[in-house]
DNA sequence: GAGTAAGTAGACAGACTTGTCTATTCGGTT
DNA sequence: AACCGAATAGACAAGTCTGTCTACTTACTC
């Protein structure tokens, strides 16, 4: 750990303490003593413990899309692309243990604020497009149009997700997956 | 208030604020308070907290039957009835104010307690039979068979629900029953 | 009338919370 | 050599948290 700065230090540490054990359930003390860094480094960085939130937020929405993007990079193909984006999700859920969507996590315990919500959905925005991309590029069976196909991908991917949070399972997603498969 | 037992106000005042401010940001002195009871009162129903919010759940998951009794009785026809559940989440996010799933936003914040996840698959569980049943009793348009658009309309609905609590909006859960529509 | 369960009021313990403050050190840059 | 930003260690404030405890009252039952 000692080798990376300081400040990157306290944001990892506050990421996985917040995504592992929830927000409010992270005390300050505790990402000091596991960044094994001082008490006012943390509050020379992030004055304030919503300001590291923020900067969860945003560290989580980049890194999000850079894996996303590595991901996707080798798959041809429109439809095959729009099919690995369960399995992205699928690797994810593995290796998070399945704990469900950092973004959803963080808006059921924080209570109405506004850069929290702009950020969220943000993201979320950004993710419908990317779906929207995807699905305008292939001939799918036209069962239904292209905006509701985004839609009802973007929802069984959303539904599958938090289910599996739930169920501590990838069924779910998997499940979606075959779904998806038979309007494409 | 005054009307109610003690247990009772002591279960209302903790179920609203667990779900309106989130578990972790409801102190025991805030029910105490807000309910008008006294501290011993509270820990003599209710030897800890972790008590309170598991019976919060399990009175939250009766209500949510119950209601939902209430609004399907006067819809007849199976099709209709699917359609109707769309319709009985609309009202409830509106009630609600777009909190989002009661018990999702329990799994969000509270970690790896067997006997709340217990409780929250115990409920999704048996939305998903609900569902079920009335799907068999469809002669719906055979695009997917019974147990797919089963769990089709429960990820629709889910991720509906979840993306309702993001935007604090209707939208989704609306978008989603006409993509469901198309299916039955 | 005695006994019991349920209620009230409030003090208290002990731990934890976020955030501030002082004092000091280290490593560059001017 | 002087300065400065970034780091360290740790005390501290002021509040909150859950849970326990004592002492007392009320209401109902045997």
């Amino acid at each position: 750990m000692r080798e990376t700065g300081v400040k990157d230090r306290i944001l990892e540490t506050a990421s996985r303490l917040f995504y592992d054990q929830g927000y409010n359930q992270t005390g300050i003390n505790q990402i000091i003593d596991e960044a094994d860094i001082a008490r006012a480094s943390l509050y020379h960085h992030f004055p304030s413990k919503t300001d590291l939130l923020l900067a969860y937020l945003d560290r989580t929405h980049e890194l999000w899309f850079g894996e996303l993007e590595t991901y996707m990079q080798p798959i041809a193909g429109a439809r095959e692309r729009l099919l690995a984006l369960f399995d992205f999700r699928v690797r994810r859920q593995l290796k998070l243990k399945y704990k469900g969507c950092h973004f959803n996590k963080i808006v059921a315990e924080t209570c109405e604020d506004q850069q929290v919500f702009d950020r969220v959905r943000a993201h979320k925005d950004r993710f419908r497009r990317y779906i929207h991309d995807l699905v305008r590029q292939t001939d799918h069976r036209k069962l239904l149009d292209d905006e509701t196909l985004t839609e009802t991908l973007f929802l069984l991917l959303e539904g599958a997700i938090a289910m599996g949070a739930m169920y501590r399972s990838p069924d779910y997603v998997e499940k979606a997956k075959r779904i998806a498969g038979s309007f494409l």
